[in-house]
DNA sequence: ACCATATCGATAGTGAGATATCGATATATC
DNA sequence: GATATATCGATATCTCACTATCGATATGGT
């Protein structure tokens, strides 16, 4: 069972960098960790990292030593549901397509593919990275007899609403959106937008003022 | 010339989904824009778009008639630098790394990507997505030829800060991160984390809700 | 030409998230 | 076993992005 905490958004964000860091201290044979360290190393206040840690710990943490590595590990896993996995259907077998088809780290983040679709012709009923393509046609169909729960949009920006009113009439919860067009939705369904274009701004804007220093 | 102004990170976030949304009114034949209108289709609150607005752009907003889009477009696109281009080079060419190489879209966003590397030599001296692939070990020399300032980062974790390093001393000036690895870099050069483990975190978090409902 | 109103900019208020501070406590050292 | 100190949890404070409100103004409709 899961603790019934709600952490902040930003907080949520920050518990891969922490299992990250907990993965590999733990390969180093270290088993108890300090807030102060993690801070350090993650460059983050300590007490901000004791506040999040405070709010997925199933045990408290000790002075002097610290947090028990394994435990948070488990309890962090347990929390962002890594052990769990989500069934997802992916739309759209483009370039951006075939790269989250064929990225096997989302395994270990509880995320399992099970099929893709796409209208072009040529791509239908291949098999990419192990994943069969089937028509887009198809997707309510096979959405709503395997109970999937989330949907990935990768198509290009003039088609996403389309996709997405496919996607919520199949009765997904979740849409994880790669393009840059804000989906209009169902309260229930949630909507996570991955914003390239947005880090590609903030590149930008860095090395204009880093010239200007110059 | 640009103006002087600095935006907030969130403010800058935005930026890309006020030119989506521009660029597709101007498609639409349509000529001027509200704050209020943008807002509403865009799910944020009036007043922010305004400030946001009234940051980058060069005119005023009109009372009963909105903001010019011609001009609002250009003011964006010149704030985000997507006309002049940036150079990068890109470190990893795994499933990411050849998803990031064959993203045409990244070009609409100003960033050109020039070359690719790798130590697999299976897969040094290829061709994909029409850039080379070099060995890592001749990245510090084609980075200083042809001053390029980006690096991306889509290897493993475990190799992400030796790889960072390199980059660093190189004379690159900012990186885009695709590990989960925070990255120890001089203070002058700028890292931008893309966190994917994190918005798969967000997304199991709202469907184990959604079920704790029924 | 006049009026109603949508939109604007400016200022003040709110709230979430991050930080600083303090006393308590367990552990390592002597 | 006594003491010094790193670490913890709790509370208070601060900061900054976002929101609500208000008067001013230009434009479309009558």
């Amino acid at each position: 069972m899961n603790k019934k905490v709600t952490l902040t958004v930003q907080a949520l964000q920050r518990m891969p960098y922490y299992l990250q860091y907990l993965r590999k201290a733990k390969e180093q044979g270290i088993e108890s960790v300090s807030s102060t360290s993690i801070a350090k190393d993650l460059k983050l206040n300590d007490v901000l990292v004791r506040k999040d840690l405070a709010a997925i710990s199933t045990t408290q943490g000790k002075p002097k030593s610290g947090f028990a590595v394994n435990e948070l590990i488990d309890n962090i896993e347990d929390y962002l549901g890594y052990n769990n996995t989500m069934d997802a259907v992916l739309v759209g077998v483009g370039s951006l397509g075939r790269a989250l088809l064929g990225n096997d780290e989302f395994e270990k983040y509880g995320l399992n593919i099970v099929a893709a679709f796409d209208t072009d012709e040529s791509i239908v009923n291949q098999i990419i990275s192990g994943k069969q393509v089937f028509p887009l046609k198809r997707l309510k169909g096979l959405v709503k007899r395997m109970h999937i729960n989330i949907g990935i949009i990768a198509v290009p920006g003039e088609f996403a609403q389309d996709v997405a009113d496919l996607l919520v009439g199949s009765g997904i919860k979740a849409i994880w959106n790669f393009s840059l067009v804000k989906l209009k939705v169902p309260d229930h369904v949630l909507v996570q937008d991955e914003n390239l274009a947005a880090s590609l701004a903030k590149l930008s804007l860095h090395l204009r003022d880093e010239m200007e220093k110059n």
